[in-house]
DNA sequence: ACCATGACGTTTC
DNA sequence: CGAAACGCCATGG
């Protein structure tokens, strides 16, 4: 089932570093399908089903723009976990994000 | 099976 | 350079 991708996603996501960033696009192209990154956005939108922690926080999309802020207990939430791991965030948007970002086909 | 939706991304205006 | 149009693919009605 497309459950194991979600299983592959939220494995994937679990191994982020703190105070780094990834992409969905980036997720779905280390699980083989470049083209899935809306699939794994509905993967994060689904993570409280995950058997494990997922730092859904430490995803945004590939302007480094916390498109998925309004979908956390409060949409502050995203920002204050970011900043407090040391990333800066300004208007939703990640601060020195080509930096910070964390490439599992190139880190994993 | 068809259509609409979406925490995306690339291309085209 | 910003906005819109597509393409993509799992899910739900």
């Amino acid at each position: 089932m497309s459950q194991d991708f979600f299983e592959r996603v939220y494995e994937v996501a679990s191994k982020i570093p703190e105070g780094r960033v990834t992409t969905y696009g980036a997720i779905a192209e280390f699980l083989g399908s470049r083209r899935s990154a809306r699939v794994v956005g509905w993967a994060m939108n689904q993570c409280h089903n995950a058997r494990v922690n997922v730092p859904a926080h430490r995803v945004v999309n590939r302007i480094g723009l916390l498109s998925g802020k309004s979908h956390f207990e409060h949409p502050e939430l995203m920002q204050k976990l970011l900043e407090e791991e040391g990333v800066q965030v300004v208007e939703n948007q990640v601060q020195d994000f080509e930096q910070l970002f964390w490439n599992p086909s190139n880190e994993l």
